[in-house]
DNA sequence: TCTGGGGTCCTAGGACCC
DNA sequence: TCTGGGGTCCTAGGACCC
């Protein structure tokens, strides 16, 4: 059997953790900027409140139910989230975080009561952490998806619900729409749609030719996983096989030197990150563009891709070569919104053999240990590299919570 | 005025090699 | 000059996830 423990409105519970005065209050959290709406709560979502709402959409719908704004805090949500892993973690050797707020646990040769089992892991993080958790079991890790969602919908449930029989699986099936399947995203939802497939269990009876040529073999793999018959397996990878950091601007951006520093700095976020898994990367991807949504000026958007003469994963030579990459892509006179960095490519630190011509400068590797060192112990760069003027390209926001849990000066206080 | 920031997997086609 | 099968690597693009 499989689970799949997923932390209900994760953001929003997080918030809730340090301000219980906000339990039952409808809350939502924004993306970087406090550009729109990335998680709600439940009162959020009854409030009418959309996922991925501009966030100057919706002032009215705030204003009207009393909803409760914040900034995006990732550094509480990542410690929050490496908190629960490591509860959830307890309950099998084999598991998967599948992303910040779910994770899959491998139970096969676990003796237990299933039911039993997911409530007491339930318990268990919301007692450790604060954080409500909702649990699905089932054979496969796609129907495991399936009944996390029917706990999370039937609170008579309290929080879990296990799929063992044929019966369930099917009743379960038809209860689910198309497009909530995990893996059938707007396309081909309207796909299966048209051809009269409207449920997850239609989409199990089609014939194993059609879903082939309509969705490849990962279509098949999920018909068959729906089906019963385990065929997504657990991916147990911590290095990442790319690396981006990718931001909107909160104002736009003309100058050529506004963009380096900018493509300066993502460059070294992503070469830290680069380092922290012990991997040299060989190819970089840099993109800059407009903004998409204003009408009185072209969209412009230009992405160059940079074979690196030698794999590496030192800030100032990545970043030497970012800069080289963003002459070919910048054009005057625009006004850019957006830039990123992606690194791809990559080799481990441990194994690569230098070659004979040409290299990373070794001493950049203690160098760059040092900075790593003095970031780190700080939690914000402090250390960067043609760094300008930093205040006039702060992130917006205004609705920030504390860093509850990484920051002593920010620790909670409780006063009797 | 104001619209996120990450990731993964698969396929087809072309270049190139033996 | 033309003919052939089989392989790998790379790239672009499309689909999806949270």
């Amino acid at each position: 059997m499989y689970v799949l423990a997923d932390c209900n409105n994760f953001y929003a519970s997080c918030e809730r953790v340090f301000n219980p005065s906000l339990n039952g209050k409808p809350i939502v959290v924004l993306s970087n900027n406090d550009g729109c709406v990335i998680a709600r709560s439940n009162e959020a979502k009854v409030a009418g409140v959309k996922m991925g709402a501009p966030a100057f959409q919706i002032k009215e719908l705030i204003q009207r139910y009393n909803i409760q704004v914040f900034s995006s805090n990732f550094i509480l949500y990542g410690d929050m989230s490496r908190r629960v892993m490591s509860i959830l973690a307890s309950y099998t050797p084999v598991y998967e975080v599948y992303s910040i707020d779910e994770c899959f646990l491998d139970l096969n040769g676990i003796d237990a009561d299933m039911r039993e089992y997911g409530l007491r892991m339930r318990t268990q993080v919301r007692r450790w952490t604060g954080i409500p958790l909702s649990v699905g079991v089932a054979p496969t890790k796609s129907l495991a998806k399936v009944a996390n969602r029917i706990a999370k919908k039937f609170p008579e449930l309290q929080g879990v619900h296990v799929i063992d029989s044929e019966e369930k699986r099917i009743k379960a099936l038809r209860w689910l729409p198309i497009e909530d399947v995990w893996g059938i995203g707007r396309r081909y939802a309207r796909k299966l749609r048209a051809m009269g497939v409207n449920t997850a269990y239609d989409f199990t009876q089609l014939p194993e030719s059609m879903v082939r040529s309509l969705m490849t073999v990962v279509g098949w793999r999920l018909q068959r996983d729906l089906q019963g018959i385990p065929s997504i397996e657990m991916e147990l990878p911590e290095k990442k096989d790319s690396i981006a950091t990718t931001r909107s601007f909160d104002r736009d951006y003309n100058t050529f030197e506004d963009l380096h520093e900018r493509i300066a700095t993502f460059t070294m976020m992503s070469a830290e990150k680069l380092r922290r898994q012990q991997s040299l990367c060989r190819r970089m991807m840099l993109f800059v563009e407009t903004n998409r949504f204003n009408e009185k000026e072209d969209f412009y958007s230009n992405s160059v891709l940079l074979k690196l003469p030698f794999p590496t994963s030192s800030s100032l030579e990545l970043t030497q070569f970012a800069v080289n990459g963003l002459r070919k892509i910048y054009k005057e006179n625009k006004h850019y919104k957006r830039a990123g960095v992606i690194l791809m490519d990559f080799v481990d630190a441990n194994l690569y053999q230098p070659s004979l011509f040409f290299n990373s400068n070794p001493k950049h590797k203690s160098l760059m240990e040092a900075i790593d060192k003095l970031n780190n112990k700080h939690g914000k760069m402090i250390v960067r590299l043609a760094s300008q003027d930093e205040l006039t390209h702060k992130m917006r926001r205004l609705h920030l919570s504390k860093a509850y849990t990484t920051n002593v000066d920010e620790l909670i206080e409780i006063t009797i």
